[in-house]
DNA sequence: CTGGGGATGGGGCCC
DNA sequence: TGGGCCCCATCCCCA
């Protein structure tokens, strides 16, 4: 998108001024970033919108949380940070998120151009744009009815942006341009498309002969926006600089605006353009902020016209932001920005880490799972423990088994705490936590950085958990959350459920471990081959096909292997140890793989148990009697569903059946079946799921309705037969170790 | 075609 | 919490 010389002008100004605060180390990062994001720049919303890998919903919150919509529907691989007065100030990464990840839609109030209420503090206002033409507003000022995402700040260069904000039907959506560390703060920027769009407004506007209101406007603008008086005021120092680099732009934004109801004064801005000036001191008390100066008036440049230019969206950090919500952020970067940290990560800290780019697989999950597993929070000893009782047993979740749940960075206010978050009260930067519940938060952060702040917070919110815990609050009390993971507890002991497969795991750290399985996540990446692996472990394992070492040798015959497991599999050679045997001929073999090979040249009739009505034949006991039960087109009445037939005998061929004894308990087959399933399940699409879903019920209730007796096969004697107790290992006569077929 | 063996990677438990 | 260790699965090559 090309600028007019009014635009480029402003652009330039807001360039020149990222530069002048900068300085090059953010010269470097950008060029890192443009190596990383490249194309990502030139990317239509479209583009965003069909090639994000991930989707990242908000979070489903029980609608009887006292807590406002805009803090309980953050995702939970983000947090807040929060000010010295519990304020949101921002949006932090838990855990790395890929390239491509998308977050959104922004949700709010919607007003049209005619009923935007006069009382309407426009400072969250983002416009929706239908046929080139403002179609609407989303107004995120009410926590009540916006979401996390109008706490997210405006990226004050491109170094620092790692969001694009695009609209991709009437919603705005945010995506990832770059991988986000942990602990990084998300700042977003408008897409290419959107602030061309934003550009072409602006040109409608200048078209426009400037009413009184607009004026009046205008000058309120001036001034309750000092940012802007400044930044002009910059402008014409910077103007005389001639640059050669066209993305050195940057847009006017008053005239963009102007087609918009007058705000309503807001003391809020006032108080903080004070602020501002004050924190734009230097050091040595100088101020840095322009004094004032004569303005060329450049929103009458007759020669604006927006056209094309690919780089504005990624250059011009001056379009407003801050008119729909990030001014009280973006004013609150910009007055600390000389002393903005310029070494706030930017790059993988990590040499391994993968890189995620558009060809990455696109990865949808259902809006009931979270987005990516590796996305879940990171959930420390602490902060979990705090959901713990007295008794150290989880508060059990609330709301429905299906429910999402919830992870909040904060303890639930137990009265009156919402007063303090709601719009009128607040104001709409960062909807603070309750004082009085979260005290720690408040006299901690105001001795820690902005980069501790987070943890810090969360340490103190586990405090205020306590606190709340140790007031004999009722667990399933209003307030009270679910927990970050589904927790259920075998044996005794609490295990930890992936919310996708529903895999259980003793501790947490596995779970998260696991969790890459589904994210795709690959955090650690050889520097050789660039090949990436979930687990260090298997980059540390990996590394020896480079460097050829074969660490453990096998003491028989000094060969040496590169692994423990083929050490062992090896050592099998020496011993004469078969351990898998197939049931139907007792062949034997030394490694697992070789008996599933040969399994498959047994034929249908190898299968000892026959269905006497149809012609099809299991392996296992137990399949003929669901089959009979419940897809044996001789025996229902009703039509057989082929998925129904298919899943019985994909399950009679599973291990989950082979682990079964042939006389196993209905509870038990039907516990295999649906373990079966699920792993078999992994990875399909949310509609198969849903069908698969249904008729596993359908088997289970087959399988434990009220039988009659168990069939008996029709060929006596089949080899299984000796295994009456099969299991996945079965000692024999001969005191061996045998596992038995298809374990 | 079958089976043996090796290479490699995924995943989870233990400490 | 994360590294180390282990088990298992899969692929490939070869006899």
């Amino acid at each position: 998108m090309l600028l007019s010389k009014s635009q480029q002008l402003c652009v330039r100004w807001l360039w020149s001024h990222d530069r002048t605060l900068t300085a090059s180390p953010v010269k470097q990062s950008k060029m890192k970033l443009e190596n990383t994001t490249g194309d990502m720049n030139r990317w239509r919303e479209v583009d965003f919108a069909l090639n994000c890998t991930y989707i990242v919903p908000d979070q489903v919150s029980d609608p009887s949380f006292s807590l406002p919509k805009a803090m309980t529907s953050i995702p939970r691989n983000l947090t807040f940070e929060y000010s010295g007065d519990n304020e949101v100030t921002g949006v932090f990464s838990k855990e790395y998120i890929p390239q491509g990840t998308r977050f959104g839609p922004l949700q709010g109030d919607i007003y049209t151009k005619d009923n935007v209420p006069k009382q309407a503090n426009r400072k969250y206002f983002w416009r929706i744009y239908s046929g080139g033409h403002l179609q609407n507003f989303i107004d995120g000022y009410d926590v009540q009815k916006s979401n996390w995402m109008r706490y997210v700040n405006p990226a004050h260069s491109l170094a620092e942006q790692n969001l694009v904000a695009c609209q991709n039907g009437r919603d705005i959506y945010f995506y990832t341009i770059q991988p986000v560390e942990p602990k990084q703060e998300l700042l977003v920027w408008y897409s290419q498309e959107f602030a061309q769009r934003l550009c072409s407004q602006q040109d409608d506007i200048k078209k426009k002969t400037m009413s009184n209101e607009e004026s009046q406007e205008s000058e309120y603008m001036n001034q309750h926006f000092p940012q802007q008086t400044w930044q002009k005021n910059r402008q014409k120092d910077e103007v005389k600089e001639e640059r050669d680099e066209d993305t050195e732009e940057k847009i006017d934004v008053e005239l963009l605006e102007r087609d918009t109801p007058p705000d309503t004064p807001n003391d809020q801005i006032m108080d903080f353009s004070k602020k501002m000036e004050k924190e734009h001191e230097d050091a040595e008390g100088r101020s840095i902020i322009p004094s004032p100066q004569p303005e060329s008036n450049l929103n009458l440049n007759p020669s604006f016209c927006p056209e094309d230019h690919p780089a504005l969206a990624v250059t011009n950090r001056n379009l407003p932001l801050h008119l729909h919500g990030l001014y009280e952020h973006r004013e609150r970067l910009v007055s600390s920005y000389p002393l903005y940290p310029e070494s706030r990560s930017l790059q993988p800290s990590f040499q391994f880490l993968p890189h995620y780019g558009p060809h990455y697989p696109r990865l949808l999950l259902p809006s009931y799972s979270p987005p990516f597993p590796g996305m879940l929070p990171s959930r420390g000893s602490i902060r979990y423990s705090s959901y713990l009782g007295t008794d150290g047993l989880p508060y059990p979740p609330i709301g429905p088994p299906n429910l999402v749940p919830v992870s909040l960075p904060y303890t639930p206010p137990s009265q009156g705490g919402l007063k303090e978050l709601t719009p009128n009260i607040s104001p709409p930067r960062g909807a603070p936590a309750t004082p009085e519940l979260s005290p720690t938060t408040k006299s901690i952060s105001h001795h820690l950085s902005p980069e501790q702040s987070p943890s810090v917070c969360e340490e103190a919110m586990n405090l205020s958990l306590a606190t709340a815990k140790s007031n004999s609050a009722p667990r399933n009390g209003p307030g009270h959350k679910s927990l970050p993971y589904p927790l259920k507890k075998q044996n005794g002991k609490i295990k930890y459920e992936c919310n996708i497969c529903l895999k259980t795991f003793g501790q947490l750290s596995n779970l998260k471990v696991h969790l890459r399985v589904h994210s795709g996540e690959r955090p650690f990446q050889c520097n050789l081959c660039k090949k990436s692996f979930t687990q260090l472990a298997h980059l540390q394992k990996h590394h020896l096909v480079h460097t050829g070492e074969k660490p453990h040798e096998c003491q028989v015959c000094h060969k040496r292997f590169s692994s423990t497991s083929n050490l062992k599999t090896h050592l099998r050679l020496h011993s004469g140890e078969k351990p898998y045997q197939c049931k139907l001929c007792n062949t034997k073999f030394t490694q697992y793989i070789h008996l599933k090979l040969h399994r498959r040249l047994h034929s249908s009739r190898d299968r000892p148990y026959h269905c006497q009505l149809c012609s099809q034949a299991f392996f296992h006991r137990f399949s003929l009697y669901i089959h009979q039960r419940c897809c044996c087109a001789a025996t229902s009445n009703a039509p057989v569903n082929p998925r129904m037939k298919e899943m019985v005998e994909q399950f009679d061929a599973s291990q989950e059946a082979d682990t079964l004894t042939e006389l196993a308990s209905p509870p038990l087959v039907g516990e295999a079946v649906e373990h079966w399933l699920t792993r078999t399940l992994e990875g399909e699409g949310k509609e198969d799921q849903k069908e698969a879903t249904m008729l596993l019920k359908a088997l289970i209730a087959a399988i434990n309705s009220p039988g009659t007796h168990s069939p008996t096969p029709a060929t006596h004697h089949s080899p299984s037969l000796t295994f009456q107790k099969r299991a996945s290992v079965v000692h024999l006569h001969t005191g061996s170790t045998v596992k038995a077929e298809g374990q």
